[in-house]
DNA sequence: AAGTATTACAACCGCGACCCA
DNA sequence: TTGGGTCGCGGTTGTAATACT
């Protein structure tokens, strides 16, 4: 099968994305919509690969991701879906409504498959491992702080050399989100650029979405916000958010096991995960 | 304080599936 | 039916941030 040619393609950009990249794609699929990836970056001014692109918009740019820790409820979801689903992140992704699939793949591979494994349990299988039979358990000394950003530091000296990183994780505002800066709302001190996200999102709820950044095009830091979040609920993947997913991944959960239990027919189970894709 | 090791996660790579002429 | 083009997924890598010595 004819593979896209991609980012070795000479004179493409590779590498962490910049915030003016990011612009120019999120603007182009705010006029234009998702999709053909493979023409999409030529005509929005960008030298990237299609694959780049629609990796930077599903896994970052887009409005409906949901940013922040990992919660308990969701861990445990994590880990339960797996041992039904196995290793088919984008299916369990689609089951935490505003989570990647790259993001729930990380967070698995760093910290949940290690916890099962200090726990005595096989990431893979979910089952016991025998204690006659001692794995290395990787268990990190210190978690370390979980930091929202990563500053720009002139480390090192070929930093000039490469392309300018971005302070990760625009935080978006939703018009059910209640938020205030430290600054002024628009047009802040310091040269700081509340830009509205809706100028770059197509938001058919009509909410407003902002996007930080400073002169320089750098997002600016979370901390100049203070937010009080009232949970957006998102029909349109089939579960609500946040609670609702917990109590409809609670039944999915309970349905699987009840086949489990009453049938062995595996085209049965089967079918039923994926029915899940839907 | 400096060097080294570890962690976290964004981004890349390669493959298979799907679509369509 | 075939084959080229495209997309999406899962595995892997690269590297900045942080912890440790």
């Amino acid at each position: 099968m004819g593979r896209a040619p991609c980012c070795s393609k000479v004179g493409l950009h590779r590498g962490p994305w910049t915030p003016r990249e990011d612009t120019l794609l999120v603007k182009y699929i705010q006029a234009h919509g998702e999709g053909h990836w493979r023409s999409l970056p030529k005509k929005a001014g960008l030298l990237r690969c299609g694959k780049s692109c629609r990796l930077r918009w599903m896994n970052y740019l887009r409005p409906d991701i949901k940013r922040g820790n990992i919660t308990p409820d969701e861990e445990d979801l994590i880990i339960r879906l797996h041992s039904l689903l196995g290793n088919r992140w984008s299916l369990i992704a689609g089951r935490l409504p505003g989570r990647t699939d790259n993001e729930i793949k990380n967070y698995w591979n760093t910290h949940l498959s290690k916890r099962l494994l200090s726990q005595g349990t096989d990431p893979n299988t979910h089952k016991k491992l025998p204690p006659d039979n001692p794995v290395v358990v990787l268990v990190p000394k210190k978690k370390r702080k979980k930091s929202n950003k990563r500053p720009n530091k002139s480390k090192k000296p070929t930093e000039q050399e490469k392309p300018k990183i971005h302070l990760p994780k625009p935080i978006r505002f939703t018009s059910s989100v209640q938020c205030t800066t430290k600054s002024s709302s628009q047009g802040g001190e310091n040269g700081q650029v509340l830009v509205p996200w809706s100028e770059f999102i197509n938001d058919d709820e009509n909410r407003t979405r902002f996007l930080c950044y400073n002169d320089d095009h750098d997002l600016i830091n979370n901390s100049d916000f203070e937010c009080q979040s009232h949970h957006h609920h998102d029909h349109d993947h089939g579960l609500g958010a946040e609670g609702d997913s917990n109590d409809s991944l609670e039944k999915i959960y309970e349905e699987y096991l009840q086949l489990l239990k009453t049938n062995e027919d595996q085209v049965q189970l089967d079918s039923f995960a994926e029915s899940l894709l839907i």
